[in-house]
DNA sequence: TCCCCAACATGCGAATCCTCCTTATCGAAG
DNA sequence: CTTCGATAAGGAGGATTCGCATGTTGGGGA
């Protein structure tokens, strides 16, 4: 089972996260809310945790910020804060449950297993690549963007699939002809480019943002803004 | 939206039961565990909320019974025992969330939406075909015997989704053909024949019994034994 | 600042592969 | 022996992949 916790209080860290190995649980952590939100997206928990209050985005929009890109991913929110009006506002911004510190590990764990037993978490344990509202699903192939199917061909597939994987990160033509295209050496073609706009074309065209970016004499790079 | 309410203490019933329909939400009630359980399994609930504490079955062991039975319809348990023990029995027998009283409508009610809105039904409908350890998924378009992925053509595919939504029944070529590819008049060729053969091929050669069988003069069944 | 060249974008089309279906031939059932 | 079914072979058409040629753009040097 893995689990993102994005949290900044030492104490709390610590003791979560030692309890949570110790259960088995694989654990990744962020300390800051824009750390979580891009975790949370790159890869596929289980179950994500959150204080509300953490550096940069909190909690609270971080949630909703989730769950408006789509992601359905079981959260836990943490909070010192008690009172009706924090549970609800945190409940209303998509959390899926609430707690309050202090609590004990153990009624801690049994939350965060009855999150990870829903059936929603089965679903998402599908291979699913997200970046903004672009989403790419490993199992059963299909690529959508703003919920609109994108229909794209087996080497397409191959090259966005490669570039989801690292997403932020430049990725020069020559790794992705090692990965993509198998080959270690100097085609002397420009395959690459060639299907860099056939996939821009499909994916980025007609739509807001632009994802598919090109860093000139570096290569290529997947990211939000422009 | 619906909700089943299983409690017998009437200063509960009553608050809770307005606060929901105030909500616009249909309210089924239950004073006894047998009773619930009996409403729970006959019809289908986006809630179900449960004292811990009423007459008959208890709320922990409703909640162990209707899991042990499949039902996935999230369950949230009530109760006056507020140690981490009580909460931790509660979410292990099944429950998703644990609430103590006394406490706010409205902390109740964000934690009941929170519940509903839980993909769970949706996700319920998986569209598989099953036949002997041949399994055909609607859904993602995957075929498997023995747990082997087939490749199949969109009409192969077709072919076998029509024979798999007909099991042990004798299907004419001429029904076939209709069904499969959408004509109603004798094409005069083999197409069927051909195609069955492909099938074949992919789904029973190499594999220890034949499912798909020849009626001589009729047409053709799907079915396990020779 | 301007110019040029390398880097990149893109339109076009050839080669290849996949899918579908037809035809022809052979075997089996009744 | 006649009819029905199995199977091999191959062509039409479309999708896919990739190379090439020609625009277009970025940025370093004169």
């Amino acid at each position: 089972m893995r689990i993102l916790l994005i949290e900044d209080e030492v104490k709390t860290i610590r003791s979560l996260r030692q309890g949570l190995e110790e259960h088995q649980w694989s654990v990744d952590m962020a300390y800051d809310g824009d750390t979580g939100r891009r975790l949370a997206l790159q890869n596929d928990y289980d179950v994500i945790v959150s204080d509300i209050i953490v550096p940069g985005v909190n909690g609270l929009e971080l949630c909703r910020q989730l769950r408006r890109q789509g992601l359905k991913t079981p959260i836990l929110l943490l909070s010192a804060l008690g009172e009706t009006d924090d549970k609800v506002s945190g409940l209303e911004a998509g959390a899926d449950d609430y707690l309050t510190k202090p609590f004990e590990f153990r009624e801690f764990m049994a939350r965060v297993k009855a999150l990870a037993r829903r059936p929603a978490a089965v679903f998402q344990a599908e291979q699913v690549l997200r970046m903004a509202d672009l989403e790419l699903d490993q199992h059963t192939r299909l690529v959508r963007r703003a919920g609109k199917t994108i229909n794209l061909t087996p080497r397409e597939f191959a090259l966005l699939e490669f570039l989801m994987r690292h997403p932020g990160k430049v990725l020069s033509k020559v790794e992705i002809s090692e990965k993509v295209w198998d080959v270690d050496f100097d085609t002397g073609t420009n395959v690459v480019e060639v299907y860099v706009n056939y996939l821009r074309n499909k994916v980025d065209k007609g739509f807001d943002k632009r994802l598919i970016h090109t860093l000139f004499g570096q290569g290529y790079i997947l990211k939000e803004e422009a």
